[in-house]
DNA sequence: CCAGAGTGCTCATACGTATGAACGTGCAGC
DNA sequence: GCTGCACGTTCATACGTATGAGCACTCTGG
């Protein structure tokens, strides 16, 4: 039970081969209509139908894109990261008529997945792929991007001597406009609450909160920002004595954390001090923190543009994007207390 | 910048074109370890990697697995029946060293997806498929049966004159365990409520169910399951009023009614009725039904090595394999009341 | 009646790989 | 010195498709 090929179309039909292809392949400019549809009863008795791998061959082309995460997809998606980012991916290479690899026959026995395994990159097999994941593999990045594969990247990496396509939520952008929202609503006396952890990733924002400050001429001295562990006992006394009436946390743990600790000192959010977020919220329906959101799905959707756009037009620019995101009000902020006004 | 091909490398390595596919292919008997060496190195330096569709062409394999829903994966997936089988056919996948390829591009603007589609089946770009999907559309399971493609399906699915392979939970036994172990708490008489909806699906577990009630000599008198309109007020009276102390149903949805309904007539679950459920608990947390667990992430394990074993070794017969399910205690099932023992 | 254009189709080839067959070499055994 | 054999390597081909070039034929216009 072998499947037939053009040939034995061709044979039933009483034509070449070419001809059958031309056919099926829609370039029927010379054809008659009676020959092709003398094909076409053909094909459908034989059930024939195209073999994707020897048209792939030929063309260069696959309509496959491929999906590399730096970990397991699926074991962790519920509440995980990775999650939205592939909803978009999928849903917008459907809509376009793409299939998706997900490369997983990369991983080692550590439960790290790489591109490059003795020598062998399959992402090849693709017509270009979409990278995500934190813990993103420089070395890797670098080299596929020096092969020329073609490739974006979701989330800002910078990698030396290379310009890697990524698409990055505009965190910048968003930090600072937060910031200017709690300026609009009256607050002067900011702190900054950061995270310690992963210096790269949280760049961005606090970038864009430095640049707020300044140029509305706002007041920020707090402890963590420049670099101080932050969340003692020491800075929530300064920080609940001072002038400060508003809080920009990198996290929503770091909020959680906060509102303990001022609760301990006799202080309620947003009563006594207004406490934003700079990352999206959970999945955990806790406290309805203002915050923003990255729009993941959105950029799941735009990386396989992004992609598309390269793969059908190699000669267009490998160009990083940025994507808004936007700011959602919460239950914990308010104007600052006319105690301090 | 093009991919270089396995002529490339053996040019560098001033060998002929079949010593390089040798090496890299593993067919290295009668080639010196210096040779391969050479080759090896020029692999290596060139970034060569070899071609999926070329080698698929060559070799009708490609260590490439499909995974065809017929809904999309990824937006349902979170609380979505899909999503543990997923887990499993990556991981398994994963550890076996091949790779996924999400069927996406079939779909068309009815939501719905196809496997052929103006006559192209895409699925032969892998070398087998995992098919999944309550809403498999028979009449292209049975074409692609008749093609001879190697797939499974996941779930039970009967099509006339073809013999679909599948992975089917075995909700025979586990609806014949359920009884049994109601019975051995002492339970006599039984009523089961059955979803009205698809009857196909529930097949399997009403014949479990019947089969152990016949066996064990038990009492069923269940006006739903012999296909009339259930958890009607007057079946409710019925209940509540019958000798039946245990209630098998088929879904969570129809249990929660149930037990309102017999809340209204004063009569608590387990202490007057004892309610298990035939499938598994939601992500809801609600109340703790005494149910079956379909072990779906082992189900997708499964199918993945059932194609593989097909796919490495075509002579293999494709059969169905079912797969036990387990019986976890909730709290809705207690020895019966003693006004009626 | 011939040049030129158009029509309907086929020829031949390339895509990159894997592999059975064949080839040349060196060496052991008789 | 010839046969036989193992070894290392290459040759040649097939997989199924798409497509530029080309062939044979018909028609049109001058």
């Amino acid at each position: 039970m072998k499947a037939p090929r053009q040939s034995d179309v061709a044979r039933l039909a009483g034509v070449s081969q070419s001809a059958v292809s031309r056919v099926v392949s829609g370039d029927i400019d010379r054809i008659p209509a009676e020959t092709q549809e003398r094909i076409r009863a053909a094909v459908k008795e034989l059930g024939y139908v195209p073999n994707a791998a020897a048209r792939n061959l030929r063309n260069k082309r696959n309509r496959l894109l491929g999906v590399h995460t730096f970990e397991a997809v699926f074991p962790h998606a519920r509440e995980d990261f990775y999650f939205e980012f592939l909803l978009g991916i999928e849903e917008r290479a459907e809509e376009i008529g793409y299939d998706l690899v997900l490369f997983t026959s990369t991983g080692t026995s550590d439960g790290r997945r790489r591109i490059y395994r003795n020598g062998t990159n399959r992402l090849n097999l693709a017509d270009g792929t979409v990278l995500l994941g934190a813990a993103t593999d420089r070395e890797e990045l670098a080299r596929l991007w020096h092969d020329g594969y073609l490739f974006v990247h979701i989330g800002r990496r910078e990698v030396a001597d290379a310009e890697i396509p990524c698409i990055i939520p505009d965190y910048v952008s968003a930090a600072d406009r937060l910031v200017t929202s709690l300026a609009e609503r009256g607050h002067q006396h900011f702190a900054y609450l950061h995270s310690g952890i992963d210096q790269e990733a949280y760049a961005d924002r606090r970038a864009g909160y430095r640049a707020a400050i300044e140029r509305l001429g706002l007041h920020d001295r707090s402890p963590g920002f420049r670099g101080e562990p932050e969340l003692t006992e020491e800075w929530l006394d300064e920080l609940a004595s001072g002038p400060e009436t508003a809080v920009v946390a990198e996290t929503v743990g770091l909020a959680e954390q906060l509102r303990t600790g001022l609760a301990v000192r006799g202080l309620s959010i947003p009563a006594d001090l207004s406490v934003a977020v700079l990352e999206g919220p959970g999945n955990e329906a806790g406290h309805r923190w203002d915050c923003l959101v990255v729009p993941r799905k959105e950029i799941g959707r735009i990386a396989i543009d992004a992609l598309v756009a390269r793969v059908e037009n190699p000669d267009e620019e490998p160009v990083s994007r940025l994507v808004a995101c936007e700011l959602v009000a919460g239950e914990t902020v308010a104007a600052p207390p006319q105690s301090k006004e």
